[in-house]
DNA sequence: AAAAAACTTTAGCCATGGCAAAACCTGAAG
DNA sequence: CTTCAGGTTTTGCCATGGCTAAAGTTTTTT
């Protein structure tokens, strides 16, 4: 039981894993509808063939996706049908696609080639606090500008 | 079936999102040994109590992973007794110190709070790559000197 | 050495996100 | 107007990571 000086006070530390426990759970909602946003946009509907082709599962496991994200109400869709956005969903598509961008941006403004920085992105904008993504923003702005 | 001029390659996306399904799978291990180390170094052993208590889990949930660490090889304990890192679980434990280290300076140096910047590095640090890990050193490196 | 406290293990439950395979609709071609 | 190819849904299966509650060991206290 010796007292350490060292940073592994339980609170603090558990605290955060929570948060990342937390964030894991809307992840795969944002992906998603993220994604039948975009599908949506770029060609008309959003079809469970194209949704699970995207996201590099089986339909059978898009499907259960869906499922859920339709019981938790951002999704709409009837049987055979494709599949539509609530308010609520587009709203989080939207939010999950400006952070998408502010940490892909940034990324490719500190020299990260597209093709990371999209796998990069892609992970770590669920983990980013309002706070970071504030910074990210304002590095990208100025080392932009350094280079004119 | 319209052929779009955007981003919608399944491939690609497809590609990034299983990368980030892999990183999931790993990052509970990484975690989990990385705080085992740290308990050991800081007090001579590492107690299921204290992984749980660090984890914000129940003592339950903590057994239980720490079961599939030792099944996959990175975890020795003898029943009731504390527990031990493999050589791969202590180099799985260093690479992910650095890899957080790495992320977290740099969050510091571009001004997030230190609390903040602890729980995003600790969602972020699985998913930057090394390309990304590598500008986020040289440009806190750089940050600091201007400071200079 | 017995009793109490602390810790670990086990059992059983739940939801999520994977999969394969079968059953089921829908819409185009014939 | 039937067939059949192509989507969709359903059904079961698996592992992971949560939880509670109960049972089993150590360790400490009395």
């Amino acid at each position: 039981m010796t007292e350490t000086k060292a940073d592994t006070r339980p609170d603090r530390r558990a605290a955060a894993f929570a948060r990342i426990r937390d964030a894991h759970q809307t992840e795969v909602a944002e992906d998603y509808v993220e994604l039948i946003d975009d599908l949506i946009a770029e060609r008309g509907e959003a079809r469970l063939v194209d949704v699970s082709a995207h996201m590099g599962v089986t339909h059978a496991t898009a499907a259960k996706i869906i499922a859920r994200l339709k019981r938790e109400g951002l999704v709409l869709n009837r049987p055979y049908r494709s599949i539509f956005l609530t308010e609520d969903g587009t709203r989080m598509a939207n939010m999950a696609r400006q952070r998408h961008r502010v940490v892909f941006d940034f990324l490719r403004a500190i020299g990260i080639d597209r093709e990371t920085a999209e796998a990069d992105s892609e992970g770590m904008e669920h983990h980013a606090s309002d706070q970071t993504l504030a910074a990210m923003e304002r590095l990208t702005a100025e080392i932009l500008n350094r280079r004119t």
